[in-house]
DNA sequence: TCTGGGGTCCTAGGACCC
DNA sequence: TCTGGGGTCCTAGGACCC
């Protein structure tokens, strides 16, 4: 049997644990920049805000409405992520995290207990010691557990934990189950399965398996067989990545090649500590652009490019000048840029590492990875950004032409404090 | 004024190999 | 007149997930 935890409405109930004023009314939590809305409380989405929605139109939207609209703190989410993830780890045989706020639950050798009851002890204790609402599904495959903890999240009778343990079970359970809301049933297969008058789980459980498979392809059938009972999606648990990716949108927009490239410096720059932290290195840097596709008024333009490094590194120099290089091919002038990033990928495990003939000095990578290196233990002690490469702040002063430090900063007005792991930040809000 | 970020897998088609 | 057969690898695009 496998189970699925899921962190009910994670972002804000992590701000709720902390501002217990926010219980009870209507609260969104926004992307980067405060964009979109990307959480919302059950009483938002009672209100019929959708996810996604840009901020600006809240109001527009909902006249009159008081909804609580909060930046969102990546910080504190992930660690009240890690202390739920812990209690998992302690109650199950084993654990699979599968993002920060679902994890599956391996239950092998548990087949004789009292399951139903046993999920909703769990919920319970994870509410009273990490004050984070959980619903959990349990059943014979990893999609049944999935549609399971819809079912313990949608019906409070469920007491949070919904148990499918039987064929009798199952099926009622796909028969009223929208099929676009099966795992792995995406917009464009429900489209598809709805013209061929498949609506709900049990319609789609009930088509021949031929079927399925000339019209959704091998993903699909094993979503198929997953309804009918057999587990064949495997654990999807990634201990190394195979690309990482850093982007950002801009809060306003930029114009020239020295702001782009500051920001591409970061990105790489990031990319390069994400990819040690895993003990990586990659072979290929993509980097990519856009200008702002909801500004019809401003000619557009989106591209990307990919420069193959002669020998695979994590250094965050040799990322950083490999990125500028990639930039410099695609840059150019006349446009507003809304967008761009960086990815690394052909990762391989950095205790391996093919050498190459036109690479740089073996003296002189051992200097960029000690660099490397210094950087991180810095940065770990005294903060993300601590130290960076003089092109992660460089810019050039409009007025005089001459090189300045560039603030980089991203649009966060309503960021709650880092209560679980900034001590100043907790001062701070006492303080006040 | 204002519209997110980071991943994976599968498939088809082309390049290339013997 | 007439030009094979069986593979692998890579990439772009499309689907999916949170």
């Amino acid at each position: 049997m496998f189970g699925l935890v899921d962190c009910d409405n994670c972002y804000v109930s992590c701000e709720r644990v902390f501002n217990p004023g926010l219980e009870g009314k209507p609260v969104v939590v926004l992307s980067n920049n405060d964009g979109c809305v990307v959480a919302r409380s059950p009483e938002a989405k009672a209100l019929g805000v959708k996810e996604g929605t840009p901020y600006y139109q809240l109001a527009e939207l909902f006249p009159g409405v008081k909804i609580e609209a909060l930046s969102s703190n990546y910080t504190l989410y992930g660690d009240m992520s890690s202390r739920v993830m812990e209690i998992l780890r302690q109650a199950a045989p084993s654990i699979e995290i599968y993002s920060i706020d679902e994890a599956f639950l391996l239950l092998d050798g548990m087949e004789q207990q009292d399951l139903k009851r046993w999920g909703e002890d769990l919920s319970k204790r994870i509410r009273k010691w990490v004050g984070m609402p959980v619903s959990i599904g349990i059943a014979p495959t990893r999609t049944l557990a999935k549609m399971a903890s819809k079912y313990a999240k949608r019906y409070p009778a469920y007491n949070k934990c919904c148990l499918i343990d039987t064929d009798e079970k199952r099926l009622k359970a796909l028969k009223i189950f929208p099929v676009g809301d099966i795992w792995g049933v995406g917009r464009r297969y429900a489209e598809k399965l709805g013209y061929l008058g498949v609506h709900t789980a049990l319609d789609f459980h009930d088509i021949p398996a031929a079927r399925v498979q000339r019209e959704l392809h091998i993903t699909g059938l094993r979503t198929w067989k997953e309804l009918h009972g057999e587990s064949c999606i495997g654990p999807d648990i990634i201990e190394s990545k195979k690309s990482i990716c850093t982007s950002r949108s801009f809060p306003g927009m930029l114009t020239d090649f020295e702001s782009l490239r500051t920001q591409v410096s970061n990105y790489a720059a990031h990319c390069a500590f994400k990819l040690r932290k895993q003990h990586g290195v990659a072979q290929l840097v993509t980097v990519f652009v856009s200008s702002n596709p909801f500004r019809e008024d401003l000619p557009q333009y989106g591209n990307s490019v990919s420069v193959t490094l002669p020998t695979p590194t994590a250094t965050t120099p040799e990322l950083i000048m490999a990125a500028a290089r990639a930039l410099g091919l695609i840059y150019r002038d006349g446009y507003h840029y809304k967008r761009a990033g960086v990815i690394v990928s052909g990762i391989t495990p950095d205790y391996a590492v093919q050498g190459s003939l036109w690479d740089l000095s073996p003296q002189r990578r051992k200097r960029f990875q000690e660099l490397s290196w210094l950087m991180d233990k810095v940065n770990h002690k005294n903060g993300d950004d601590t130290l960076v490469v003089a092109s992660q702040q460089y810019s050039v002063d409009p007025q005089t032409g001459k090189a300045a430090v560039f603030k980089n900063s991203i649009l966060h007005d309503h960021r709650s404090p880092c209560y679980t792991t900034n001590l100043n930040d907790v001062i701070r809000v006492y303080a006040r």
